[in-house]
DNA sequence: TGACAAAGAGAAGATATCTTCCTATTCTTC
DNA sequence: GAAGAATAGGAAGATATCTTCTCTTTGTCA
């Protein structure tokens, strides 16, 4: 798809938003399996049929430094009889992309186009 | 399916078979996934086409004695990146069992029947 | 404006174990 | 010999993460 630097896709948009508002709600840090739960909700859930997309963006996400993340102990893990989960948080670096607006690709901002209306 | 007491079904053979085998071929120990592509080799690969029955089985020859488990360290596992394994042996008794005969079910050995050949 | 290259989306599968639900088969009992 | 109970088999899915492959879209450059 190739992206402008700095701008978030859609899912990326979800993933941090969601994020946040685990951490409204008083869950300091989010696994993947979690956020998938979340995206799905509140996205037309059509996005995400498979989890690699959503372990992809978590990774980029990391990569560009809007999210951070640990692994679980893996005491606890085996503990609670599961596989390991890893953690992420939404930085701050994060939160002021989100804030900056997101919602650059996919829907292309109307750059000096008048008429052409699209229903 | 309902069986005689002590008697073991083919997918219970075969996964005995290919502990034993393992174990002579340097490998003390083994976990189902292992077990599972070994079963598939030796067998019509028609077995295991889902992982519940193998894991089943597994259970059952546990319970019965014939196997006994133990919890891969989850540090090692975690090290490693992928999930626990639980790792089997087969004991002296799976082996007798084995040795005696486990070709029970399935295949019912004529018994008093002169006569009515099934061809 | 057209072509190319970069990168996201999605499907599929690997790694492991285990549960639930339904179907099919077998053993036992009458 | 028929009926009923017990249990094995198989499909499917939950729990988690990650890789590889192909398809599609988008940005950029000529």
């Amino acid at each position: 798809m190739r992206r402008k630097e700095g701008a978030l896709v859609p899912l990326e948009v979800s993933i941090l938003e969601a994020g946040i508002d685990l951490r409204l709600r008083g869950l300091p840090a989010f696994h993947g399996f979690l956020i998938a739960k979340e995206v799905k909700q509140r996205q037309d859930a059509r996005l995400l049929t498979a989890h690699g997309t959503l372990y992809k963006a978590l990774d980029r996400l990391q990569r560009s430094g809007f999210l951070e993340s640990e692994w679980e102990d893996p005491l606890v893990a085996a503990d609670e009889g599961r596989p390991r989960r890893r953690f992420y948080r939404v930085t701050a670096v994060g939160e002021a992309a989100l804030a900056r607006g997101g919602i650059i690709t996919t829907q292309p901002v109307p750059q000096h186009r008048p008429g052409l209306a699209t229903p």
